[in-house]
DNA sequence: CCAGTTTTGTACAATGATGAACAAAATGGG
DNA sequence: CCCATTTTGTTCATCATTGTACAAAACTGG
């Protein structure tokens, strides 16, 4: 009942993603959003009732497509060690492989906001602490499998958080996807997380 | 001759490097920077011909303060690796240690801009290219000092920035200096850069 | 103390942005 | 076929921002 919508939602989400992931949030504004979706303000307010809003929703489909979403379907059945590194050449791929080089939204939007904007910080820090979180359990399930041992299992999440944060700033600068894969493959060795006989 | 300037030149780009790296670039217009400097935004023309151009001194003045200034001290007489795992905790502690979480400068300006603005792209990838090429130097260094020895020189340089890089992200959102220099102490430690010996 | 030089203050016109308010249009259930 | 509901289009007043242009002010060397 009543008018039905003249533009697809979700498509809408994505589009608005992608425009917010090229020129960043704060240069998206509603008038500028709204033209790209081809919809007036009145109803870019009507269907999404704020501009933060949609980046909430914006930031919730970006995590269901970006290249480290992989890590949360690592199970226990698998070669879990073998598993989060092809998720780190994956992303060294994807985002050297980007012709725009527009990194990661969310490391992009993290640097932007965080301490800027009070709501949207707290969203991206608790991306965050579930990355650490989702890191921490994927090497206690390493662990488990007896793929390798530990001395502080905490650090080496946040090692592992600071090298996937580090890929996605420097593929800005450096589009190689082999180098950056070379570099990553060093840490992930040095780190006890990448095997030579996994040759990837 | 003629009319002197209300304000210290130096003063003001340190003024306005705060703001930027609080607030951001696009953020910071030329109307918002002005007042903050407390002049008219025709002296702020007069004096620095573009927003642009200020921020190309702001980054020169940025990079002769940032934490990691250091690396570009390290000279031959030096133990290299341990000067380099020093900067890097030192990274750690002013980023950890910062009251408003602004991670930074040169990382934040490179998530915003690279790609969007053609010049300042440019002054930015070269500034990475020269902080890649130094960690290279520091390297050779070493190894000519007996210090390690190494696979692949660039592919460890790489390594380091993108450990650099993560870190000024990371510490947007860890505010823990301790938890922060562990992590980074495994991922040294990995790389053959930090010594237990050290006892950083 | 004057003339020349440089900085400052004010004004301008154009554009973009905001969010709300209200009218118009389009649909489906009754 | 009409009414209720929802989306869409238009308008509003207000404020920010831009770069330039020109006049006023301040200083200094001669």
């Amino acid at each position: 009942m009543g008018r039905p919508k003249a533009f697809d939602r979700k498509e809408a989400v994505r589009t608005a993603m992608n425009e917010i992931w090229l020129n960043g949030y704060e240069a998206s504004s509603v008038k500028a959003l709204s033209e790209t979706l081809g919809i007036t303000r009145s109803s870019f307010y009507n269907s999404f009732g704020s501009r933060e809003n949609l980046f909430r929703e914006v930031l919730q489909t970006y995590s269901e497509q970006s290249p480290d979403r992989a890590l949360g379907k690592i199970g226990k059945g698998n070669e879990v060690l073998r598993a989060v590194c092809q998720v780190f050449k994956t992303v060294c791929e994807v985002r050297a492989g980007d012709p725009d080089h527009r990194g990661c939204l969310a490391v992009n939007s993290l640097t932007e906001l965080v301490g800027k904007d009070e709501g949207l910080s707290c969203v991206l820090t608790e991306a965050v602490r579930a990355s650490l979180d989702r890191f921490e359990r994927l090497l206690l399930l390493a662990e488990e499998n007896g793929e390798l041992i530990i001395e502080n299992r905490q650090a080496t999440a946040l090692a592992l958080q600071n090298l996937l944060f580090g890929i996605n700033v420097t593929s800005k600068v450096v589009h190689d996807s082999e180098s950056l894969w070379q570099s990553v493959k060093l840490s992930l060795k040095g780190l006890g997380i990448y095997k030579l006989s996994f040759d990837l």
